[in-house]
Order: C-alpha cells, then sequence, then structure tokens
DNA sequence: AATGAATGAGCGTTCATTCAT
DNA sequence: AATGAATGAACGCTCATTCAT
C-alpha cells in the first residue's frame, strides 16, 4: 500500500473509530488518491476531469466532494502525499547519512529512482505541478514552490559540505550545482515517462549517475 | 522577426500580393503566435483560454478563428514554427559541422541554450507539450513524438559517431545516453522556468555543460 | 417551549410513555424547528440547506431525515406550528371577544404585534412564505394560501360586524379593507424584519395603529 | 417600452454603432431583462435558475452570460433599472412638486399604485429582494440597503416638513413614520401580489390612501 | 436515534466553436 | 479582415435524498 500515507483528508466530524466505515474512508480515500495521482500525471491537472477520476474508481463525482471539497483541495492532499513520501523520507536518510557529499548525492539519485519505480506517479506528479504552477500565485503554487525550496535546501547543504570537504568540484558555484542536479533529476525522470516505458528506467538512471560524477568523456581523453 | 517563419495557416481565399493587407496577415498571425507561445507555456495548453490569447493581442476570439481554424491548429501551428527554428535550425547545423562528437554535443547544449536565451517560449513550449500530451493518441501527441524522434535521431547519430571513434565512453549504451542528453537538455530547461528568472541561466548552463563533460568530483578523487 | 405546539412529525416506530427517549425527541425536533425557522426567514426557504440547518443543531443532515421525511415536510411542519400558535390563537381569541369591532381589529394588531416579539421567526415565516410561494401551485403553496385564507375570513367577519354596527367607516369595501389590514400588519413586521433590529419594535406598532385610527392628518387639518 | 431605461451592463468592448447588431443586443438585453424580473418575483430569486430564463426568451444559457457575467449580476442590472425608474424619478417628482406634505405623501402612494400598475414587477423586485438579502452582507444586500435608505431619507425630508408646517400629526416620531409609511406601501403592493390578480388594485390603493388620511373609524365615532 | 458514505439531478459557469454581417 | 451574438457540451460543484449500519 505505497500511497496515502497518513491521509489527512477532510476529517469527519466525530470520533474514528476501527469500525468497517473507516476502513471503507480509507479505502475510498486510498482509491481516489491513487486514480488522481496516476490522472493529473498523464494529462495535466487542467485537463482531467473529476468525472475521469470518478469513473477510474467506479464512483461519482459527489463522493470525491465528499472526501476532498474541491479539485484543488485534492491535489493540495497529492502534494502532501507526495512530500511526505518523497522529499521528507530523503530528508530523514540524509541526516541520518554518515557519507560523503558524494554518496549522498547519489543516494539523492538513487532515492528518485527507487520513488520513480515505486510511485512514479507521485514523484512525477510532484515534477509536473512544479511546471504547470510554476509561479502561479495560487496556493497550489505556492505550496509546490515550498516544497522545491525543501529539496533546494537539502541539496545546498550536501553541496556546501562536499566542497569544504574537497569532495566536490568548486568550479561550479552551489545554487547553480544544486539548480543543475535538480534538473537533471527531474529530466530524467520525465524523459522516462516521455518514453512511456519504452526505456530501461535502471539503465537511465546508470547513464544519468555516470555522467554526472564522471562526465562522458572517455577516460584517455581528460 | 524570429517567430512565425513558415507560417502555414488559413489560406487567404485570393492570392494576394505584398499588399498592405498580407502585411497586415502577417503581423497578426505573428501577434498571436507569440502570444499563443507564451500563454501555453506560463500556463498549459489546457489552462490556456482563447479569450486571454485573444486580450493580449487585442483582438477576438473570432480573430484566432479567422486565422487557426481550431485551438489544436493553433498548437500545430506552434509546433511547426518551433520544430523549424530549433530542430530544423540544429540539424543543419550539427550536419555541416566537422567537429568531434564532444564537440557537436556540446554544440546542442549551447544551442540549446541560445535558443533558450532568444526565444525561450518556442524551446519550452515544445518541451511542456511533450509532457502535456505524452503518449497521447491525438494528433498533437503524435506531433511532438515525431519532432522527438528526430532529435533522439540526430543525438543518436553523433553519440554513435562519437563511440566508434573513442570520442566518448563506451560504458553507456547509445539510447540511454541519448536519453539522458534530452533529460538534461530539457530538465534544465525546465530548472531554468521554474526559478522564473531568479537564477542566471548563462550559469547554469555552464554548470550542466562541465558536469556532463568532467562530472562532478573534484580532479584529485577520480 | 413556546415552539413545536403539537409536533406531528415521523411517527415513532414503537408507542412511547414519556421515557427519557420521548424526550430526546420532543428536544431534537424542537431545536430543528427553532433553527429551520430563524434560517428559512432570514435566508429564504430555497436558499437554506438543510446542511446549514444540521450544522445549527449540531446534528447530521440524516437526523433531519429521520424526524421529516423531506426538506418540504420540514417547511409544512413550521407552517403547521406557525398556524397553530399565531393564526388559532387569534381565532380563540377574537371569538371569545365581545369588543368593538374596532377593539378586535386593535386585537389583531397587539396580537401580532406580541407573536412578532415573542416569537418573531414564526409569524415571519407565514409572511416569506405566503410571499416566496404566492400562486405556486405546490403543496406549500396550497398551504399558505389556505393559512391566509383563514385569516382573511376572520377579518372579514370582523370588519362586516363592524360596518353593520356604525364602528368603522363604510367608505371601504370588506374586501379592500382586509387586504388593506392584513397588508398593514405584514408590511409593518417585514419593515421591522428590514430594519434588522434597528427600530423600535414598539414605537412602529404604536405609529401603525394610530394612522389606522386615526389617519395621518393633523387633528385641526380634518 | 417600459422596462430597460438606460441599460448599462456589460459594454461592448468597441463603438457602439446604430447597426442592426446594437438593435439585437438592446433587444436581447431587454426581453432577459424582463424575463428575470418577472421569475425573480414569482419564485425568488434563489430558486430562480438561468435555464428558467433562458427557455423564457428562447435562448440558451450562454447568452445571458454573455450580456450579463453571471447570475448576481444580472440581478445587480435588475436593481439598478428598478431604481432608476422608481426611485430616482420618484425623487425628482418629490423635488420638483411644491405640494403640501400630506399632498407629497399622497403622491409617493400614487406613484409606487403607478410603477406597480405599469411595470409590477419592477417594484416588486425590489420590495422581494429587500427581503430576500435583508441584512445580507453580499454586495447585493448592501445594494438593495442603498436602495432603501435612499426612500427613507426622501420620505423623512416630506415628513419633517410637514410636522414643521403642522399638516402631519406630531404624535408620531420621524423614523417611525416613515417606517410604517414604507410598510404600507409595500405592504400593499405585496398583498396584491399575493392576491395574484383577484383583487382590484385600484380600490386597494384607494383603501390604504383613505385609511391613511383619514383612519378606519367611522367620522361620528372620532 | 442517528451517522457517514454515496448518489444523481441539476446548478452557475466556462469555453471552443459557428456564423451573419 | 474581423466582430459580436449566440450556441452547446462539458465543467466544478451543490444539495436533497437514500441507505446500511
Amino acid at each position: 500500500m505505497p500511497d496515502s500515507i497518513e491521509a489527512e483528508p477532510a476529517e469527519p466530524r466525530k470520533k474514528r473509530r476501527a469500525t468497517p466505515n473507516a476502513v471503507l474512508r480509507e479505502d475510498s480515500i486510498h482509491r481516489i488518491t491513487e486514480a488522481a495521482f496516476r490522472l493529473f500525471v498523464t494529462r495535466s491537472y487542467a485537463a482531467t476531469t473529476l468525472q475521469q477520476i470518478a469513473d477510474e474508481v467506479g464512483m461519482t463525482k459527489g463522493a470525491i466532494f465528499f472526501y476532498f471539497q474541491s479539485k484543488e483541495n485534492l491535489l493540495l492532499h497529492l502534494l502532501a502525499v507526495a512530500e511526505q513520501s518523497i522529499v521528507t523520507s530523503f530528508a530523514q536518510q540524509a541526516e541520518a547519512s554518515s557519507g560523503s557529499a558524494v554518496e549522498r548525492l547519489v543516494a539523492f539519485f538513487h532515492h528518485g529512482a527507487r520513488q520513480g519505480l515505486e510511485r512514479p506517479y507521485q514523484l512525477l506528479c510532484l515534477i509536473q505541478m512544479s511546471i504547470e504552477f510554476s509561479g502561479s500565485e495560487t496556493e497550489i503554487g505556492r505550496r509546490v514552490s515550498a516544497i522545491y525550496d525543501k529539496i533546494y535546501g537539502l541539496l545546498a547543504h550536501i553541496v556546501e559540505d562536499g566542497q569544504r570537504n574537497g569532495d566536490l568540484t568548486d568550479a561550479i558555484k552551489p545554487v547553480e550545482f544544486v539548480a543543475m542536479v535538480v534538473a537533471m533529476h527531474d529530466g530524467m525522470m520525465l524523459e522516462w515517462h516521455r518514453r512511456g516505458g519504452r526505456i530501461d528506467g535502471r539503465l537511465l538512471v546508470q547513464a544519468v549517475r555516470m555522467t554526472v560524477l564522471n562526465g562522458v568523456l572517455a577516460q584517455e581523453r581528460r
């Protein structure tokens, strides 16, 4: 049950006993969430209708409004879920790690790759919305920005450490370094999605990792 | 007049010489095209209304229908323009080039960067639509795929040359190599757009180019 | 417990004595009734949702359906309550009265004023619904008309008596006389409600009563 | 053409020549306005759907949105029209009048009665909305309040004059006096509407006027 | 006695599109 | 060459209503 970790939408007015109702509730929320992740990623938020989501899960639009109070709120829920299972979990891992900066950067790519394979739509949802709402002064725009700022912050920390220790080349300034790392990470995910599975995700990750570490020049030419 | 090269929409009812009318016509098409590029990129195709485009250029929706016969057709026109000024021009340059594979790959990044700076919305439009319509079985989806296949083909050619010559490491298979190059290129553009100008485009390009060439490891650690 | 005299909705499944349950039942019905009176008057029937009523009394919509079987039925209940406490009580009083026609007309205004002060929403509900459903061929429309016909009948009786006895001027025909009395009575209540308490109800009643009795011309000008 | 005096909704973006289009425009606006007046009065604003209005005028809902941008805006337009043809015209008349206070009060009733006979739905719309939105903190609520305040002001002026001159009894305070006049005026209109034409409007007006002037007591009883 | 889940009809609104002028 | 009027399908959303528990 990878998704809907700690789903927190629309608290019911009263206590939540472990009744069949509570189970039904969690299940419905989970199914709507899953369907929304997939559709928002494959057709964009604006082009996805609630009817499509409802059809997918075999409910009516009304059911979606019962659990989430609006389309926007549904997306905000998805963002919270995705942030939790992707960003937060990486943050915890990065904090706990005692590896070098390079190891932690590689871990970032691996973490992304693993998430991308296990719950591709969560990661892609984050990326997709960061494009669809980039710079938009809506609540969603602000939420997405906040999530990305968190990622930037985590990576900046690692990069500064690495440059201080001499693990990473000083030739690139931290801000651009971080931007580049995110660019490669997101670009990789999008390219994988664009190819619609007609490319081996693992090989792509490997290619990106090798390139980031060593560059593309053949050994002898350096 | 960088945009609207080879505008082919809405044949005028009578053949026209370079009358004032024809000039007005070109100008109207050009203005609509520019506005559409910008809006489709910043708000996505689905979320942009023809009214917004019409407002932007001071015309009515009817005028857009007069020149382009549908919203979809307008986007197809944008794709043709973008393909022309970005892909085709790169193809010609790559063909003419006598440099090494690495030099030609670097040229790809530089070409993208130059386009990104000169007409950011054209390049971003291509990328954005490749996401918004990835895998969609519409005419637009097919058109976008065709353009990307063209890019993949051009790059594959360069990479194979490079690996044959020993310019590029053999450690990565051509398909994934190309995917990686496109991923980095597009990721870079998106990250630049995401930051909304709060990052220096030139520095970002430089960071990506250096990393692609040499990797991130400090010299002594290799 | 002024409201909900003769509550007749939703017969309980089993005959109940005055058990705690029956008390709870009466209390719930009473609270729903009160809230509905207030909301139907202040926001109109059409614009009031059952959710708003439910929120007001701290129950769920389901509870309302348990006691009253539909929104329409809830309003019919309100009308019955209002008719009982306003029209019927006035009828009894008018019947028992041995005063002159004028005294009984004044009593009508005073009765209305007293009801208006004690349970303003019941009286206003009647008036409001007579406007909202005037001439509508629904059950509610017919119910409201019946209530008003009862009022017209009572007043017509008094007026005819008064004109026969010479208490009231013959210059006005009974039907229009009654219409005028009701118009003034209801208009007064509405004006008081429109002013939202920013006017002294007692002074307004006094002004209307004096005018109805003596007119507005200063004594010496008559 | 009683309604739509100076209709000012949705200014077209460009110049308005006296083309057939402009005529069409005025006609469509006029027909929608008329239908809306009637339906909002007979079924209330909340209970009237735009579909009903569209059906009435043989257009689609979209046409209503083309001219008025929302249901609320349509009502605001109605209020502006009604204010113009009822309140403003009375204000001009009252200003120009050189009669006594009593004559001007009678003129108020006659003005209302004439409006009520010529364009009953405009006057009733004002009254109806003053009930439906009384005290509501919406734009409509504020607009309606402003209109009523204007009426209160006009009448207060007349009453104060009258009491100063001794035309009107001093026994009633101006504020309550005005409230009473409005109450009788509106109550009369509502009663007439409530009876749905089953009563002679002229006789009702006469009854109210006589009562207001002389009261209901027979001459000899005073 | 009352709830929470879910429905379905219909609402106000949007928007690509058509067409007479 | 371009507009303004109008459409119709579909959208996000609301709400009275049903029902198992």
